[in-house]
DNA sequence: GTCGCGAACGCAAACGTTTACGTACCCCGG
DNA sequence: CCGGGGTACGTAAACGTTTGCGTTCGCGAC
């Protein structure tokens, strides 16, 4: 530990340049001290100490990810694709967790201009103002850049997830759908639902609520839908957690999810395979996601001609909760 | 971006060395120079090179955290406690996830000798000839340090755990319990058993069986306990996974878990409370698990005296699956 | 024998900070 | 008026690399 590229150079009886050059598998050093010098770092076991040379050559070794919640079981899949990307390319990855702080935003930003990583990945919505500050070294990854900022995008389509839905639920002849959402002004609730309509008929879509994207709120709009007098047969929650507290809702109301009514999900995390009845959903492509942003990141800081926004495909997952029942097994729907 | 200390030092007309100390709050400049200092950084959008200031100081402002699976609901929460306390001294968090490859454990043991983390909080099991490149820079997290290794340890008192759930089963008055459990090596395995013996009478244990840490895994055994001549009314799962898995097993036999067999699981990972029926289990204070693993770590990199290694108390949390019934409500013993 | 040329290597500058040390200056007590 | 001490600054070295340029040397072609 702490062994420099000088003393190995002096014990080896040539010059720093020329062991950096050896180390380095530059040209210009002959096979027998190239030997003699890879055989003596390896027995001190030096490394080269990262910020020397970070310092010279300009290339940081790091990414960061910005999440606001990674205790949200939709961004770990996200991080560990992004990681290995990362990897594959030699470098890091930062977690920064802004847990819903903008302070922790800023904080992230000011990763870039102190030189600490080389990109972001931002996995949370950023303001205008700030866009100015991280051109060139950011991508969104799921959410909308700023409002005229250049800032490139690559997230997962939205529209088609919703009418994958529209068609499977077209298909099993229900009479009344409902939708259940988060709040109005997110636009994955607004595309979600337009994707559905795209592909059902005008008359069967019945009431449009909005909430939070939690199980609570999923259980009150449920609770709302199955009071009313005329409850809907089929319901399509944008998103998994809100899917389990409709399916709670429906369990209090002596309904029995697959039979009484049929529910979609979205997102497919880890609880939507588990649940009493085993959800039906689409199955957001969470680790290319990470993979994506990570590597369009990666190519826009080498100068590459930043590819095109990418929008991934998600897929749709046939479980239980729609009536066909393939036991616990998944049929997926391409 | 791109100033440096020298271009302000030029225009306001100092040198780079009262900047430094400007900037830096230290004494030894006037009032009049600081403000202009100040300023002048403000308007360029000043922010100090890491790279630079790590070289000099030899403070680097990063730690890791290696997990063998990010996409395991234990570890982002532990993710979120370290780099909370790791924010509090002026840290960010590397995650790096091995994937149970062993080259990626080498890797992250490169980012400590190439100094591009100050320290490595491990939740991976490491080897022992591994051990002496790490010395006083490393701190495990959840999982034993390599043989006579000096590596502190900070983890959560499985004995204390299985206590907890042997009190509570006691108490219930059922007949016979099994032990459900991950692979037989495991400490913790061993250790929950051990303090679930602690607590209940002798002849209550029944069966105790061994395999991996899964929903499949769990699905098994349970089948198997089912099937059995004389099929146990409780059942003790060392995990929340298998603890599901179980819960599949008894609903294909026909059981009702909470009534015909009372179930309790481990980890309280968020689908042990949205599970078909609420799972009581055992919490592991996971975010504090990384707060403090973290701050171990931070204060032996600072050269503070190393504290003991910690033991972190877990809680039991009742819910529904043992017969009693508040509701989707926690209700938490002390 | 000389010229030239490439290979192998050394020299030294540069990257952007921090910090120990030196120096000028001011103020005050004697 | 002089000396001493404190304050406000500048100078320069150092951290460990990389890299452009120069030097030396050996060797083949003329």
């Amino acid at each position: 530990m702490g062994v420099t590229i000088k003393q190995i150079a002096e014990t080896v009886g040539v010059s720093a340049a020329t062991v950096s050059r050896a180390l380095n598998g530059l040209p210009g050093v002959g096979p027998r001290v190239r030997k003699r010098i890879a055989s003596e770092a390896a027995r001190r076991g030096y490394s080269p100490d990262a910020h020397a040379r970070a310092l010279v050559t300009g290339r940081v070794p790091f990414l960061a990810l910005v999440v606001p919640d990674i205790t949200n079981p939709f961004f770990p899949a996200v991080a560990r694709g992004a990681e290995e990307e990362a990897a594959l390319r030699g470098c890091s990855l930062l977690l920064v967790d802004t847990g819903d702080r903008p302070e922790r935003l800023e904080h992230a930003l000011d990763l870039l201009s102190s030189r600490r990583v080389a990109g972001l990945v931002l996995a949370v919505p950023a303001a205008n103002g700030q866009a100015a500050r991280i051109a060139g070294r950011v991508v969104m990854a799921g959410v909308d850049a700023p409002p005229r900022s250049r800032v490139p995008v690559v997230g997962v389509d939205d529209r088609l997830g919703g009418r994958l839905v529209g068609r499977h639920l077209a298909a099993l002849g229900r009479r009344s759908l409902a939708f259940v959402s988060g709040p109005a002004r997110d636009r994955s609730s607004r595309l979600r639902l337009a994707g559905l309509r795209d592909e059902i008929p005008r008359d069967l879509l019945g009431p449009v609520s909005h909430g939070r994207w939690t199980v609570e709120s999923g259980r009150e709009q449920g609770r709302a839908l199955f009071r009313s007098s005329s409850p809907p047969d089929a319901i399509f929650a944008a998103n998994d957690l809100l899917a389990i507290g409709v399916a709670q809702a429906a369990s209090d109301a002596g309904l029995a999810v697959g039979r009484d009514v049929a529910l979609v999900g979205y997102d497919d995390v880890e609880v939507a395979g588990l649940a009493s009845v085993p959800l039906t959903t689409v199955s957001q492509p969470k680790l290319e996601l990470g993979r994506v942003a990570a590597r369009t990141l990666l190519d826009a800081i080498d100068g590459l001609d930043t590819p095109l926004p990418a929008l991934l495909e998600p897929r749709l997952v046939v479980r239980r909760s729609c009536g066909s029942a393939p036991d616990f097994a998944t049929r997926e729907v391409p």
